[in-house]
DNA sequence: TATGAATGAGGGTTCATTCAT
DNA sequence: CATGAATGAACCCTCATTCAT
């Protein structure tokens, strides 16, 4: 990579830094372009090289963020001796809940701002490692190597995403109904349930 | 009720309308007080007589929207014939599902700023007519009359509303990842599973 | 006074009370007639029966309150006994000094807003009481009781007035250049030669 | 100095000179920062490039000047050839008062928003010429080339400012209770006595 | 490329004043 | 007389965006 290349590449990295810090701090709404320019240590102007407007960077920065969230959970499976199929779900469920409990205002950013379709087309195409799969490979693999069939697996994890997804949101910030034990105590029987109805006998 | 009051209570009302038909048109943060007080057709000044700013018309309306959506549903439960209590929730989850997919901006509006947190304490509680029990009385009346014995019935039904309401989001308004009868396919069965494994045998 | 009368005595006393506390509090600019009406628990559009605008509640403010701690200093020096001209003059102005040390607010509320044309023609002409002289009439009096000719009594109250009332404003205020204490030890001395240069001998 | 800051520094004194126009123009309550920016010919905006509010404006203004007003006294002094401390004291009351008679919305302004605090801070170390002393080291090489001692040199001062300025305040803008001529009469040789009294025999 | 001064539209908010009740 | 809801002009201030350097 070239010194310019390089150069730009610092820059791009410290204006969504900066605007990661801001935007978990105060919001999207609350932050400008000045600001994030401003703690990014870069002239105003130069915001405009590098992105459109800052929801972009909102958008970036959520795939980003959300991806290394999954990411941390596949590593960590893989350096764990978890043999079955389901364990090994609800072991991805677990680390990323424990991710974001430990990380509230980072589940709040994503959490506001991950859609489905963002999930699907960014997240588990996104390349994080070279010698590593991607996402969807990676969950593909888990399937193939369950030794089950399943019937619709794309629409088993959709389900289990937002069931997830949505109840975290509820309990991690607002405590409510419960708090997170109570409520993976409900929830990980549920989600058995769920792979095993869309098991193929 | 005075003159005076009912003219403001029409007042409010232009208002919380002009707003919501922006809100779901433009989405809140193009949305100005100014825009929302021209098509009411009132002062711009006349706004802060009766609300601190927008984000305060916004959790009005959700809170509203939401209570009519859920009593439209209940309504509808109570005029037709269903006895059994799994019946009677899917019943309840397919009506707001139909209305929902009928009014997809409404459901963008509520969806994106529906909490759990609003949802019990407001719409549980809201009185929508003097002579029928609330959110809260009919869910209970429903629990009680099943014949059946539920642990933590506020967990079952938190669980559901979140799975329904974030997989509508995605399935109705991006159709990913898939249309709204196939989502329903999946999507019922496993809230049978989720009744049935609250149910205390 | 009529019923009506009395009321309407009670409603004025009221707003100006409200005004004042609010004027020295916040300061005239930042004090609307709003807050002013609300703190006399009155309508916003009965103030317009009473005043103009909020500026002619200051003015007839600044007559009153000044002309109050005159009389107060006039009716303590009556109480006393001192006899010499030289040290009555000396003993309102330390009576004066002394109270508006004591009431900082009303220093900084009279001292901004009173001109030698409001003293002059409001102040010194106001009635306090029935029974006694206004202020005029009484250093009239003073001048008269004191055995000897001054030219240009006036020139020489005025004189004293601005030179007390300036110095203690930055003194009192913000003890600059010094503490009040010091200023009387040189101000005193000076008011003395003052008064003797005036003296036709 | 850079094109840029060369232009920087034009566009300060626009606004300024925009500001100082209507402040004694209208007065600084009822200029608005759109009047300063309009009659400077400036974007809106711009005001908040260089300065915070009004009042800032309004403070800058106050200094810079009654530091002029002073300043042309003092050469107006070193280019006459009076000798002696007294006169020269009264020679430059004597030049600032007319300078105020002969522009009396400048009196206004100065008058009604100076200090000791801003007078003794600001001005008296204000630099107007980088040949030429700043009005601090004036007046000292003043009280030094007396040859006499006086005790509290900062008080006389002090007291001869406070007098002059608030009697000039009343007499120039209202003729009350006399014009200036009569009140020179009156308060120049108690100007002298003041002198007199602060000698260390 | 990078800068940051300048722009000016547009936002939220306040408030003196009116007037129907 | 007294009220207080309604008005809408006018305010301050922010900010995305441009562009000469």
């Amino acid at each position: 990579m070239s010194k310019v290349d390089e150069n730009k590449r610092k820059k791009k990295g410290a204006i969504t830094d900066s605007a990661f810090s801001l935007f978990i701090q105060k919001g999207i709404n609350a932050t400008s372009i000045a600001d994030i320019m401003q703690k990014a240590q870069l002239a105003k102007g130069t915001f405009y090289l590098y992105f459109k407007d800052k929801y972009e960077v909102r958008d970036y920065l959520v795939r980003k963020k959300a991806a290394q969230v999954f990411d941390k959970a596949k590593i960590a499976l893989e350096q764990s001796n978890v043999k079955e199929f389901e364990e090994k779900i609800l072991f991805l469920v677990d680390h990323i809940l424990n991710q974001l409990n430990d990380n509230k205002l980072l589940l709040r950013f994503i959490s506001k701002n991950l859609s489905w379709g963002i999930f699907r087309n960014a997240i588990m195409n996104m390349q994080m490692d070279e010698n590593s799969p991607n996402a969807e490979e990676f969950i593909e693999s888990l399937f193939e190597e369950s030794g089950k069939q399943y019937r619709d697996s794309e629409m088993l994890i959709f389900m289990i995403i937002e069931l997830v997804n949505s109840t975290a949101h509820s309990v991690i910030l607002y405590k409510q109904p419960v708090e997170l034990d109570e409520l993976k105590e409900s929830l990980y029987p549920i989600i058995r349930q769920m792979i095993r109805s869309f098991e193929i006998e």
